[in-house]
DNA sequence: GCCAGATGAGACATTCATGTCTCATATTTG
DNA sequence: CAAATATGAGACATGAATGTCTCATCTGGC
């Protein structure tokens, strides 16, 4: 018992170090282990009996922004319901790590761990498939490919993650920022206001 | 004249470099200089005779990446016309560089060059404006801050860059792509086909 | 064909981040 | 309070990338 509590202790741990370290990578991917234990709040010496090394700590950062992104899936539920609610879903679910994803984005395919391109192609093939039911039930636009739609929609929720982190954005503002974005675009949708329309079920919960 | 035939070529020779460095510098910003003296095609001597450090290269892609854009912002006249056409024509005056707006997505204001930053302030101040006008104009929605149509537009504009590096989307598409999906989203305009409008005019020349 | 400038290949020194170590201190456990 | 463990601070070695050099080769102009 007191065993597994040192360990979660310790997983816990690990993860808010690398959170902290998704903070300065995300930016500076040149950054020195200093500067990331510094802006973890640890020595340099404990973040190397934490991690190591620095591939071994750049890799854990993707494993752990893979796992968030996964998790973000699952809750969101991707697979079930309608697409559009689900996209939905997906972005409420995201955004809280934006900023892993941002991580992810930059660091795209430079891995040569087997487990983390793994990890990224399943996750981003469930995204795919997402935009490809859209388009079959005619929620999402077909002139646009779901390749396009999946890949843009990582890069604006990265966007969100630099936006936050750089103080551009309101956290409280992101989730809606990314979705009416990514949904209904920069244009106007009805310039007369005879057509209330809106471009999703409103949840209600804002 | 000959003099200036040779300061012509060694400038043009230059921005070859960059656009190559860009390439590699883009998705691996810890690339060694022989990995890009061998992606310009040229030796690490002559890479060192052309840019005085490793600092000075990058600086370089950064302040071309900048010109480039400028000169996108330029040709559009982002300035003239109304907001959505004269977006549009940034799409198409920018694209072409999209690799280099990729480049300058990450590395956004890690510069503690003063002539990099003002010229960065200036130019997204040009992107905020135009959206400020067309919001003004009712072209562009106001639920979303301009700040954030600006950021998201040059988050767009990287992701095209790299997704066309990584043969991920083609060339003809990209225009088009970010054009529709930035400025009409995601979703279908209207699932009944009975008002067949367009997010904008057509130009006839695709 | 000759000369000047440019380029490539490689050796060399240097700098700096990294990795490893020790020891003192702080914190927790019993 | 005492022991055990974790942490921080710093010194030190190492290795790799960088910066600088020389020399051979190539190209272009005369």
């Amino acid at each position: 018992m007191s065993h597994l509590a040192y360990t979660r202790l310790m997983a816990t741990d690990r993860d808010t170090v690398l959170e902290a370290a998704v903070g300065v990578l995300s930016r500076r991917p040149t950054a020195h282990l200093d500067e990331i234990a510094r802006a973890a709040g640890i020595s340099r010496a404990t973040l190397h009996r934490l991690f190591p090394g620095r591939d071994a700590l750049i890799r854990d950062v993707g494993r752990l922004g893979l796992q968030r992104f996964a998790a973000a899936l699952d809750t969101a539920a991707v697979e079930e319901g309608d697409a559009r609610t689900a996209l939905r879903r997906l972005v409420d679910a995201a955004v809280p790590d934006a900023m892993l994803c941002a991580f992810l984005a930059g660091e795209n395919q430079l891995y040569d761990d087997d487990e983390i391109n793994d990890l990224w192609e399943v996750q981003i093939d469930r995204l795919h498939a997402l935009f490809l039911r859209g388009q079959r039930e005619g929620v999402f636009r077909i002139e646009l490919s779901a390749a396009w739609l999946s890949e843009a929609f990582f890069d604006l929720v990265a966007g969100i993650g630099w936006a936050i982190q750089d103080g551009r954005l309101a956290p409280r503002d992101a989730a809606f920022s990314l979705a009416e974005l990514f949904l209904g675009g920069a244009l106007r949708r009805d310039p007369t206001p005879s057509n209330p329309q809106h471009l999703g079920p409103e949840t209600g919960n804002r």
